[in-house]
DNA sequence: TCAATATATGAATAACTGTTCATATATTAC
DNA sequence: GTAATATATGAACAGTTATTCATATATTGA
């Protein structure tokens, strides 16, 4: 294999070469995506929207079971995608900041399906 | 299990109910996150961030195998996530529109890495 | 048409991941 | 301290997926 058009497309590798981000780098943002690439975690992400909410409403807002959102919420929140705090007996989520809201609003935005 | 502060939570869950998209809308999301979750495919973004490409470049850019990106390729096409014409003997391979560049920049930003 | 080059793909394997079930931890009310 | 409630977690299983290897298709130039 090898390519010919040295002149056109060599100098645009080169550089994405030279400008690759360093494996670590790359590992977190693909991390990141996986977050919130599970349908199952992405409903959490869209009730969560619309509020601050508890394990039990999150359970009741996607329906489905207590253990597994237990272990999506993990998984969100390793990866900074939501927050929590405490208040009393309830740990309550949110979506950790404006850019994952900024995310899933260009996604729907990129599919032209209504949020 | 059942939450009992109600006055507060429940109507953000409620609304979350209400306006869970679609099984069918949850997973396009998915699938489209999905799509960009994997160290080797965010590598070929990233590569393609710097102009359009030939497979060989591709290649090149992200130091792997020509049959494990072209695999690698063709889940990114399926997903919408890049898009390509034929030059020649040579298909060009680039991120498939304005979406997709932000969603990149927007995952940097929030993970505070250099782009 | 034939050889060479570029890209794609099917099958197989290995690694990863989501859910379930059972159970553990933590907080509150008594 | 004990019971009740809310949330978290470990193990196991099933389903998914990335890579490799071998091979197929497509384009070009002779």
């Amino acid at each position: 294999m090898q390519c010919d058009h040295e002149s056109e497309h060599a100098s645009a590798a080169k550089r994405a070469a030279e400008n690759m981000p360093s494996e670590e780098e790359v590992e977190k943002v693909a991390a990141s995506f996986k977050a919130i690439s599970e349908p199952s975690r992405l409903k959490i992400l869209f009730a969560l929207r619309h509020g601050e909410m508890c394990v039990y409403h999150i359970v009741a807002a996607v329906g489905s079971t207590q253990s597994a959102v237990s272990h999506q919420l993990r998984i969100l929140r390793a990866g900074g995608i939501v927050k929590t705090r405490r208040e009393g007996q309830n740990i309550l989520y949110s979506l950790a900041d404006e850019h994952v809201v900024a995310v899933l609003e260009l996604a729907c935005t990129h599919l032209k399906c209504k949020l």
